[in-house]
DNA sequence: AATCCTCGCAACCGCACCTAG
DNA sequence: TCTAGGTGCGGTTGCGAGGAT
């Protein structure tokens, strides 16, 4: 029973993608968007499952995807969010943007969690440090509260519950418009807000990860892969640096704007990735955005900072 | 210069949930 | 309603880079 299956099994290759593989998902994802990841391996001609083709493409290759230190900005909407929503690291990940969950988890596990312990044995005493201190006494890998020097049990628990409790009179007050927004981040307790949100959002922001990686890779080499999806891509497209070329008639130019509501605007109006855009945005009401919608944001933004 | 150690990140694994047939 | 494929998520691992000895 059930459906049929899209492609039989075959072997599968582990370990580091090369830039070659890279392209290769990369421009079929610019033909046919993201999703229906079972049938990319078959399609392509790759030898990954389709799972490491849907993780590459979320935590590597989709535009948007911003790279480097996370900002203090960033690192406390970690530190509250991760305190509310415990280790949901996909729901805490869809209020940065352009952060993935996978990143957004490492960060956790080698810089924050590491700083929070370290400052809970200092003893620390600045209010600010002192919210984190709390925040991180909720760590569900860490519910050994024993060494907080802060303030007693129920104060702290008190503290967390009003917190909580503004949290989600904030989340109501914005979930319960009628129109979906982008600027509204998603519900975090709903099962999946994370991939595609994320990735629309950004989507024609920014094409720098992919870009430098295939200037690199042309530069590198003078051949591009003999695969049917390259060649197909190529065929729209002129000279050496086909593929290239293609992403940057796609993408937005201004893939150094940092702007989150700027990324938005420029995916709903060059929308390339249809499918998976018009599933979860639509445009129409994106564009009727109320100012309800940037009330209801500060209001979260205020709790969080 | 060689070896060891630590750290950060990319990728894998297994589970849970969703959905098509 | 049941079953199995498809997808998403969180935890964990493995590897490479860089620093320390």
């Amino acid at each position: 029973m059930g459906r049929p299956p899209c492609f039989e099994k075959m072997e599968v290759k582990k370990g580091p993608w090369t830039p070659e593989e890279d392209i290769i998902l990369v421009s079929y994802i610019q033909q046919h968007g993201p999703g229906s990841w079972r049938c990319v391996p078959r399609n392509t001609g790759l030898l990954r499952c389709s799972k490491s083709c849907r993780l590459r493409w979320t935590n590597y290759l989709r535009p948007g995807i911003k790279r480097g230190n996370f900002t203090e900005h960033e690192e406390k909407t970690i530190i509250h969010l991760q305190a509310l929503l415990g280790n949901r690291w996909a729901a805490i990940s869809s209020y940065l943007p352009q952060r993935t969950d996978n990143d957004v988890k490492n960060y956790w596990n080698t810089h924050l969690k590491k700083k929070l312990n370290l400052q809970r044995q200092n003893g620390i005493t600045n209010e600010d440090n002192t919210n984190m201190t709390e925040m991180s006494s909720c760590d569900n890998n860490n519910n050994n509260n024993n060494n907080r020097r802060i303030v007693n049990k129920g104060q702290w628990e008190k503290k967390l519950q009003t917190d909580i409790n503004m949290a989600k009179q904030a989340l109501f007050h914005a979930l319960s418009l009628d129109q979906p927004s982008s600027s509204i981040p998603p519900d975090p307790n709903s099962p999946k807000p994370h991939h595609h949100h994320s990735a629309t959002t950004s989507y024609a922001s920014s094409t720098d990860n992919i870009s430098k990686l295939l200037q690199n890779w042309t530069s590198s080499t003078s051949s591009i892969p003999n695969t049917s999806s390259l060649s197909n891509n190529r065929s729209s497209s002129t000279g050496e640096g086909g593929v290239l070329d293609h992403q940057c008639s796609l993408f937005s130019p201004n893939s150094e704007s940092g702007s989150v509501d700027e990324s938005f605007n420029m995916m709903t109006e060059t929308s390339i990735f249809k499918g998976e855009s018009k599933s979860n945005f639509d445009t129409e009401a994106t564009n009727n955005a109320t100012t309800d919608d940037h009330d209801s944001l500060s209001l979260i933004e205020q709790w969080l900072y």
